[in-house]
DNA sequence: CCCGGCTTGCCGTCTATACAACTATTCTCC
DNA sequence: GGAGAATAGTTGTATAGACGGCAAGCCGGG
């Protein structure tokens, strides 16, 4: 097991590959110290910085841990850890071959209510845009959408772009300030009578229930609200540690 | 806006933060290009390979995208795409101020059924270990865990060992093989009459259900079963992009 | 016996340099 | 004018060397 350095993989990743390899298969235990830096290099004939390169890969993927002064260990694999990626929805669809698609509910200048205006940190009845939408996969409702958004610039509403367009594009359009990023949270829920006829499901349908918070570059709300996906429909797989 | 040498926050992270609040207020805005490599390192008075350091961090932040022959580009926010992390219960517990503990439920060696056996690769009525555990949240039930696993070694099963320690390590000690990776799987259910009655809720209630899959080092399912996660009492927050 | 200082080994960081690979532009020749 | 070659600019990778900081062991002095 050595490296090739005339290979088209980077030497580094070769290397990565080796000492992964070589911890999954137990050579390295979990607890028990890599070799040095300086023997890595050694062995493998490349330069330290090169090595280091590996290890920082490794250490990212959680297979390592390294210790100044003292060492580099293999981490014991924490199991009851995981990690699970939402992807944008258009995306999500596409990925498992299902169409994408959107159907605009509603789309009107509302004054805030309680709630909205609290999270947008405006008065309460201040004029946002509020926008129901559905969501589709070919052409079958998987979720449905309410937001409401900072309506600064006075833009006209146009229906064609609701349409098709991702809500941070819409926020960004007619908010005086470019969403830069969003806060989610999950949380798990069963479908009322309106919310189950609006999805074509039974009412008692468990469904997931993701609260959006999109923030400005500076940290202020430009646009909240929740988006509801049908359980029986949508699930989240961990997405696994790799190299 | 310069770099500090003889500060004790090291050069390369001194420019990622420069250059991640320049990115943050919208001095560089999704789309644009980043100086140069060598211009910033001209610029800031460091090395490229420095220079490489802080915009790599960047990178895998999210926060911009390398183009090799061509430059460095503000990446457009990500703001419909969430990264949910589900910590290790005691841990979760912990970080929200509640002590963290289980209750043993049942532990016994079973012939496994086929749907374990299936997931476990093994025949249809092997002897497995099937553990079932309450979850407890300063007393109170919050999580229902049901476990099948590899029982190789015939190590005698202790009550107190099952009591207390988290599920990998008990495979790690009665399965012939390391854990080494796990699989999950989230989706969202209403829970039965039993499954209520057990966490002392309404039938009805939503839940979280996490189907875990453990798999040794060269992939083969050393356990496998699902956790119930009280939809009242648990919910997923998105993680920041944090450089 | 204990404590403090020295030494050694290790990781963390930075530098200067070199070459490779890719992109876009410019120039040259037909 | 067009096609192809040369060129400049950019990121990707690798090297050798240097210094700093942390941890642990060793050893001698009290």
């Amino acid at each position: 097991m050595s490296i090739d350095k005339s290979s088209f993989v980077p030497p580094y990743y070769q290397l990565a590959q080796i000492l992964e390899r070589q911890i999954r298969s137990g050579v390295y235990r979990p607890g028990d110290p890599l070799p040095s830096e300086a023997e890595l290099s050694e062995r493998y004939g490349l330069s330290r910085m090169t090595v280091r390169r590996s290890l920082s890969q490794l250490a990212r993927a959680g297979l390592i841990r390294t210790e100044r002064g003292k060492g580099t260990f293999v981490s014991r694999p924490q199991l009851d850890r995981a990690v699970f990626v939402m992807e944008e929805f258009h995306k999500e669809m596409a990925a498992r071959g299902l169409a994408p698609g959107a159907r605009l509910l509603e789309a009107r200048l509302v004054p805030a209510p309680e709630k909205a205006a609290a999270r947008l940190q405006l008065p309460v009845g201040t004029r946002v845009l509020y926008i129901r939408r559905l969501l589709l996969a070919s052409g079958e409702p998987v979720a449905y959408d309410r937001k409401y958004l900072r309506y600064d610039r006075g833009k006209p509403i146009l229906e064609n772009e609701l349409q098709y367009q991702a809500f941070p594009e819409i926020v960004e359009k007619h908010a005086a300030a470019l969403p830069m990023s969003s806060r989610m949270v999950l949380r798990v829920t069963v479908l009322g009578e309106e919310e189950a006829r609006i999805l074509n499901v039974a009412a008692g349908t468990p469904a997931f229930l993701v609260e959006q918070s999109l923030l400005s570059g500076d940290g202020r709300p430009v646009g909240w609200g929740w988006c509801l996906y049908r359980g029986d429909r949508y699930e989240l797989v961990s997405a696994p540690e790799a190299i």
